[in-house]
DNA sequence: CAAATTCCCTGCTAGC
DNA sequence: TGCTAGCAGGGAATTT
């Protein structure tokens, strides 16, 4: 999120739980509160964030474009923006596992670790496989899949599994429509096969031994 | 150089 | 009942 302020922008990251709330008066007292902007007009933005995960950086207007270029943050998750071709060519030249690689957000931007299984189980491909022995079929399900899983979430308005909700108190209902994430032990939609979870990365890792096979 | 691992923080849950 | 250990997650820093 960015605030462009007089001579200065403020990039704020929310990570998973940070919020903002906005009060034309009073500014009720919240545990998680950590920031207070105050403005000339009596109203208070607030910044909570439970697990003071998120980040706030502030810099000159004209470092803008640097600061996004060292992050080596991918494209959009749009049609116009995610090329096909750039992503098969940069999957051929890594030998990540996939999952981990769709996470660095360098091939494309916004799949954390919720969506990323949920792409992976729809794209019918095995978290661990290495990104440059994956076929053009796969990748391009991979494609399309990223598209509309995280146009799905943001029509959803995310999902809710512990504290999020939006500016407007408002849970998310994309939780909903997850397949393998959270959803250890239980069957799979597609093939009935028992949900698995695993460590990968560090991170859970939910997925059907059925119909995403290591190949 | 690329890939793997560690760490940050707090609240919740499982296990004793 | 109350305690602790373990887990969750994005991404920077550190290690392999």
């Amino acid at each position: 999120m960015l605030f462009y302020l007089t001579g200065k922008v403020l990039i704020s990251h929310l990570r998973m739980e940070g919020k903002y709330f906005y009060y034309l008066d009073q500014v009720p007292e919240r545990k998680h509160a950590h920031i207070f902007f105050q403005f000339e007009d009596g109203g208070t933005l607030v910044y909570e964030d439970v697990r003071k995960f998120g980040t706030m950086e502030l810099l000159a207007p004209d470092l803008l474009d640097a600061y996004f270029i060292s992050k080596k943050l991918g494209p959009e998750p749009k049609d116009q923006d995610f090329d096909l071709q750039v992503f098969q060519a940069a999957l051929a030249k890594s030998k990540k596992p996939i999952k981990s690689h769709l996470l660095d957000q360098t091939l494309v931007a916004g799949l954390g670790n919720i969506y990323v299984d949920e792409v992976l189980w729809r794209a019918q491909v095995h978290p661990a496989r290495l990104s440059q022995t994956l076929t053009a079929e796969e990748a391009s399900a991979i494609h399309d899949q990223t598209i509309a899983v995280l146009g799905q979430a943001v029509e959803k308005g995310g999902s809710t599994i512990r504290t999020y909700t939006n500016a407007f108190g408002e849970d998310g209902t994309m939780q909903d429509f997850h397949q393998v994430y959270d959803r250890t032990g239980q069957a799979c939609s597609r093939c009935g096969t028992v949900i698995e979870k695993f460590q990968l990365g560090g991170r859970g890792t939910h997925f059907c031994p059925q119909c995403q096979r290591r190949g």
